[in-house]
DNA sequence: TGCGTTTATCGTAATATTACGATAAGTTTG
DNA sequence: CAAACTTATCGTAATATTACGATAAACGCA
């Protein structure tokens, strides 16, 4: 017990769940907005940007890559982080057909 | 230790962090959907639609209550759930902007 | 080669989430 | 009122997440 049953769920709703986990967390929400606004690369300064622990930050940033938003390519000693926009923009387009599926004016009870 | 640091971030990215948490579990995307689709209201039958215990069920829906996304009005012996278009609104307008915040082609590494 | 710098990983602890059965609380109907 | 039904909550167990320090791994440079 405790774990997610996701084989009896859809592809779709599994993937959905997947990369709103990415925005499920402020420290990621803040890389994300810290990447996207240096739209160039920026390395582990995002470490000293956020208050929290080099291993803590370098977990977050594993996580953003398994979902597939982030990339980073190695740069002499130090690693350049940036977005994946093939990656990011999957998460828009599934996100986004989830968050406009609600018809206007769905009111009711 | 193990507790998300929530103080130390924005109101902002907290909240995206928690609407996002809305959907970062596959049952939750499914009742969602199944709530969106059925744009009448729709009681305990989520139960039925969904491979999870009855328990299990009301205490996502509890989550998205809690959350602001869906709101359940109480209907002689059952309790009608809908999706809440306030709450929607705003949950699709904060992770809409922060998916939309990637400018057009902004490729490095 | 050896030292400092940067990042990843490991080990561990605290907390959160997920799931279920059992039970309580509320309603309608007989 | 009692029985049947629907939903919420409680208790509990399993698993996942979050966070940190310590350490390892990889690199550039003296």
């Amino acid at each position: 017990m405790g774990a997610t049953k996701s084989t009896v769920f859809t592809q779709q709703q599994n993937q959905i769940a997947d990369y709103a986990k990415a925005l499920a967390h402020p420290a990621r929400v803040a890389i994300l907005q810290f990447l996207v606004e240096r739209n160039a690369c920026v390395c582990g300064d995002i470490v000293d940007e956020l208050p929290l622990s080099q291993s803590t930050v370098s977990q977050h940033l594993k996580e953003l890559k398994r979902i597939g938003v982030v990339q980073g390519t190695i740069e002499g000693p130090r690693v350049c982080y940036c977005i994946d926009p093939e990656g990011w923009k999957q998460m828009r387009d599934l996100l986004g057909t989830m968050l406009d599926s609600l018809s206007q004016e769905s009111s009711c009870c």
